[in-house]
DNA sequence: GATCCACGGGAATACACGGATG
DNA sequence: CATCCGTGTATTCCCGTGGATC
């Protein structure tokens, strides 16, 4: 983290034009409120969850597909406009023997990755559903399903939770669902995940599946001009750059997106308003489509986004084992943790799959081989992204 | 004061290699 | 020649502590 780097940054905004006007629209972690060319999966995910305006609970639903072919995308944006939705236009109770529910549907977000325990998953719904701050600690676990399950009894409407980065890998176990029952049988969820629905834990409880596929490279310069009018400025990216971009990532928007990041910083750094095809082909040389969601990064403990921020940084030598890297974080980070600490840290990272350990080939003499420690993210997102906070 | 979770630290364990041992 | 052992390193895992809440 470099400060004259940042300060110099800030002066320069304030003085001229620049061309990246917005970091964090621009980032691929980021998600807009029009997903490019996901209008019909829009319209299906709503067509599944439609009866629940007449007061009955669907059933649950899966959309899964490949990385990057905006899973997230279309879900985030969609419960967003639920979320909005004005009160006259939710459910209106009609006369019918049928049970109602009397007041709207509540449709709640939450990111798997971060679910690692029933008590965070209570924690997590509670904490987005009430206004209130809920206690992060203090509390037994049954108190809060407790407190959950009041509320919805008594508020009597239904509820969509949409788990994203289930069963992909990544996420949590599928284990959590199983807290879904005891709530209340007006909750119903929707799962978001890489595998088939026939691959999960939680297959006989789905009803329904959407399959979403990777991006044909047209679209996905699509979103790549839209993203770049959005955080630039019209015309900023040529189309064919869009498509040389679009043909690297090979469908996957993150990755995309990741590059568009880099060539518009880089342009941005030598004062252009627009990118150069030098941009561009410096930009997909830099990152690698082996690189796992940014999002995962960046929504880590903020002691671990230290430590790889330190990491990144560290040079080819520091980074030849994971002590010596251990040692070259822990000296930059002035004792605010110990050695040892961040050594378990990267350990859990690697496991985790946002570091890797290579093993030297050679033996040296004595000893166990050590292991190489290499990123698996797009770092110099990450770093600017970082920096800017 | 009792209860609970998260965090950090460090103890315990696994592994690689050279050399000793039968 | 096969295997065992000691040493130095890498890796994993557990437990104490602190802060928060009821």
């Amino acid at each position: 983290m470099n400060l004259e780097d940042r300060i110099r940054r800030r002066q320069r905004r304030d003085a001229g034009p620049a061309l990246v006007r917005e970091y964090e629209t621009l980032s691929p972690a980021a998600h807009v409120e029009n997903p490019v060319g996901r209008g019909p999966t829009v319209e299906r995910v709503l067509n599944h969850f439609d009866p629940i305006f007449d007061g009955r609970t669907p059933s649950n639903l899966y959309l899964h597909g490949p990385p990057g072919a905006g899973k997230s995308a279309v879900v985030t944006a969609l419960w967003r406009k639920l979320d909005q939705l004005p009160m006259e236009t939710q459910p209106v109770i009609h006369t019918s023997t049928r049970v109602q529910r009397q007041s709207s549907p509540t449709f709640v977000y939450l990111d798997g990755r971060r679910i690692d325990s029933a008590f965070a998953f209570y924690h997590a719904l509670l904490s987005a559903v009430e206004s209130d701050a809920v206690p992060a600690s203090g509390v037994r676990t049954a108190t809060l399903r407790d407190r959950l399950q009041d509320r919805w009894r008594t508020a009597d409407s239904s509820v969509v939770v949409a788990v994203d980065h289930l069963d992909d890998g990544e996420g949590p176990p599928t284990a959590v669902l199983d807290h879904f029952e005891s709530l209340s049988e007006y909750v119903c969820w929707l799962g978001i995940g890489r595998a088939k629905p026939e691959a999960t834990a939680v297959a006989e409880r789905i009803g329904d599946a959407i399959r979403l596929d990777a991006y044909h490279h047209q679209q996905l310069g699509d979103i790549l001009s839209a993203r770049a009018s959005a955080a630039m400025s019209e015309r900023t990216l040529g189309h064919q750059q869009a498509r040389t971009i679009a043909e690297w990532a090979d469908g996957d928007a993150h990755h995309a997106l990741a590059a568009l990041f880099v060539a518009a910083d880089r342009a941005d750094s030598r004062e252009r308003t627009r990118l150069t095809d030098e941009d561009v082909r410096v930009a997909t040389e830099r990152l690698s489509t082996d690189a796992v969601s940014l999002a995962r990064v960046l929504t880590l403990p903020d002691n671990r986004q230290a430590v790889l921020r330190e990491l990144v940084d560290a040079d080819a030598t520091a980074r030849s084992s994971v002590a010596t890297a251990a040692e070259a974080v822990a000296a930059s980070l002035s004792g605010s943790l110990s050695e040892g600490s961040i050594k378990r840290f990267i350990y859990e990272m690697a496991e985790a799959g946002i570091l890797e350990r290579v093993e030297t080939a050679a033996g040296t003499d004595h000893g166990r081989r050590p292991s190489r420690v290499e990123a698996r993210f797009h770092v110099p997102v990450f770093r600017r992204l970082f920096d800017l906070r």
